[in-house]
DNA sequence: TTAGGGTTAG
């Protein structure tokens, strides 16, 4: 009894006091005598002020006996209390659904009536850890209570639980059972179609908000802008941006953000680096918004400026950055960049897994280092098919088939399945290395063994298979029994074929069918052009270029880029930028001489 | 005491 006084005066104590006893609870002290535990429990719960202190509220938490508690609160004589601790308990779970759900269970059964308190937070748990069955369970009792009807958070936590376990449909059904709806609602489930990939319906859905009067937050324009990016609709991207300036709807710095994103996606860089600019806050998010942005749209030396930027004032990158300084070194070729960025990372101890690890992967063979790209491919210690596709393209594109095939086969021992992409860069190997009959079985397996569609780019693979060794009939045949209309990749490789193997006829043929689909492109008159001049028809040649000419369709230069001491240089045909050209074409016309030299010795 | 937010790879 004494040490009960003592406790009571004061809080510190209490604390103490209050800790062992559900350290005991917690199934600590077994030796204990536990009926005077019991008796001591029950005072101090009923003396407890509330809200809990936090160590004795983290100790209840972490208690195995949840029951046991709901059973001394069931004797306190302020049953409102005991619900007050319920709700505070539940809470300081903190999205622990199964403990959130049995702590619900045990309220049940010990006569507590879970409240428009409790629901919530045992439906946010459930959603954090997608345990949509429990969840279906708190709604029941929801439903029952009239809980659903009357209190929105019941309803919004309830849409969002159907929204994160990808039940659409349900999360509808929930916001369309009554007219009890707040901004909220409307914004979850405007999220509830973005996140699964329903990007147009949230984009109606946000338009039936605005005929129903209610007015969007920042909230509900940050998702609405990233439903349009996903679309990539500047039209509508243009009009969400006056609806968010006419309606004065606060722009914080995640609508900044969306906003930046949404220009970059739609393809409108110059209104994104406008936001960017006139953001009064940034963060890390805006300039890797604006970076990967950039180097999405191609624009790679952008996408580096802005990096070079954000590091000259200071902000500290992170894995999104990297990825998207990666990937623009990858299509930059700046190797020495890409190596800096890989050497940032180990010293950061970040670790090079999934988007790190596959954009190393991707540079290293990008960049002409496939060892290195290999080397980081196997160091990974969790790979998916992004890393595999990576290493087979990278391969590919090395003319490293045999390895690009063997690393294929090893993707199923490892329990990962290949999708479309890894099967273009499947195919691409056995294109670049003339494996007919190995190409055949992979295009046949795609649909009998993956069940993946091929679609027109693997068809285009197969084609440019079949042309490179001079199947042209097989590759013809296959394109007139495509499921689809060929596209400007399916008549460009047969148009190349018929360059590798001088079918002039058919080359004419193929080049009007490639102009009626791609009219405005130098594609078709070039490789015709060459055509024309392998087979010494020099007229045609030149009248093609004639036509050309008077259709205003100029050839795209072709352009080689080499990095020295981490800067750039680009070369173009007859292109003198560089402040050391004179020497360069010197030197060309020596190696050229070697060359005519070598050629003639070897006659 | 309670609900909804932006950026990354092949």
């Amino acid at each position: 009894m004494f040490m009960l006084i003592c406790m009571s005066s004061y809080w510190a104590t209490t604390n103490y006091v209050n800790s062992q006893a559900f350290r005991v609870a917690a199934g600590g002290t077994k030796t204990d005598n536990i009926k005077n535990l019991r008796q001591i429990h029950a005072f101090i719960l009923k003396t407890a002020s509330f809200p809990l202190p936090p160590p004795t509220l983290e100790l209840i938490s972490s208690s195995r006996n949840l029951g046991y508690l709901c059973f001394i609160l069931k004797h306190l004589e302020n049953q409102d209390l005991g619900l007050d601790i319920c709700n505070d308990i539940v809470r300081s779970l903190n999205g622990n659904s199964l403990r959130a759900v049995v702590l619900f269970r045990e309220m049940l059964v010990n006569g507590f009536r879970p409240d428009n308190y409790t629901v919530p937070y045992v439906l946010k748990a459930c959603s954090k850890s997608q345990a949509l069955r429990e969840g279906v369970q708190v709604q029941a009792y929801a439903v029952k209570t009239g809980l659903v009807l009357s209190n929105v958070y019941v309803k919004n936590t309830l849409i969002r639980l159907y929204s994160v376990c990808g039940s659409v449909s349900y999360a509808r059904k929930v916001f369309e059972e009554s007219s009890l709806r707040d901004v909220v609602s409307w914004t979850t489930l405007i999220q509830c179609y973005v996140k699964n990939g329903f990007a147009r319906e949230a984009i109606l859905t946000f338009f039936e908000m605005c005929d129903a009067k209610m007015k969007a937050d920042e909230m509900t324009a940050v998702i609405v802008l990233s439903a349009c990016s996903k679309l990539g609709d500047l039209k509508l991207g243009r009009k969400l941006h006056d609806y968010i300036l006419d309606n004065r709807v606060p722009s914080d710095v995640y609508v900044g953000n969306a906003l930046v994103d949404m220009y970059l996606k739609c393809g409108d860089a110059n209104s994104a680096r406008k936001i960017f600019d006139e953001m009064p806050v940034r963060n890390v998010v805006s300039w890797n918004s604006l970076i990967s942005g950039l180097a999405n749209q191609g624009e790679f030396k952008d996408a580096m400026d802005m990096f070079r930027k954000m590091q000259s004032i200071g902000v500290e990158p992170d894995d999104f950055t990297l990825v998207g300084v990666l990937n623009s070194c990858a299509n930059l070729g700046l190797l020495e960049l890409g190596k800096w960025v890989h050497a940032y990372i180990d010293r950061k101890q970040i670790e090079a897994d999934r988007f790190i690890g596959n954009a190393l992967v991707d540079m290293y063979a990008k960049c002409g280092a496939i060892d290195q790209a290999f080397k980081v491919f196997r160091g990974m210690k969790c790979r998916d098919v992004y890393s595999y596709t990576a290493i087979i393209i990278g391969l590919a594109m090395h003319g490293e088939a045999k390895r690009a095939l063997s690393i294929f086969s090893d993707m199923p021992r490892r329990g990962i399945k290949p999708d479309e992409v890894t099967f273009i860069g499947v195919l691409t190997a056995c294109s670049h290395a003339g494996l007919v009959v190995e190409g055949k079985r992979y295009f046949k397996d795609m649909s009998c063994v993956y069940n993946l569609r091929p679609q027109t780019e693997h068809y285009g693979c197969m084609v440019d298979l079949f042309g490179r060794a001079g199947l042209i009939e097989e590759a013809q045949e296959l394109i007139e029994n495509m499921p689809m209309e060929p596209d400007a990749y399916i008549w460009g490789a047969l148009l190349g074929a018929c360059r590798i193997h001088g079918c002039v006829e058919l080359g004419e043929d193929v080049m009007k069918k490639l102009l009626k689909v791609e009219p405005e492109r130098d594609g078709a008159y070039v490789l015709m052009s060459n055509i024309y001049s392998s087979a010494n028809k020099w007229r045609d040649a030149v009248k093609l270029r004639k036509e050309m000419k008077g259709k205003n369709i100029k050839k795209t230069p072709g352009c080689s880029s080499i990095e020295l001491d981490g800067v750039v240089y680009e070369f173009r045909k007859g292109g003198k930028s560089h402040p050391r050209s004179k020497e360069i074409y010197k030197l060309l016309e020596e190696i050229m001489s070697h060359i005519k030299n070598f050629n003639n010795l070897a006659q």
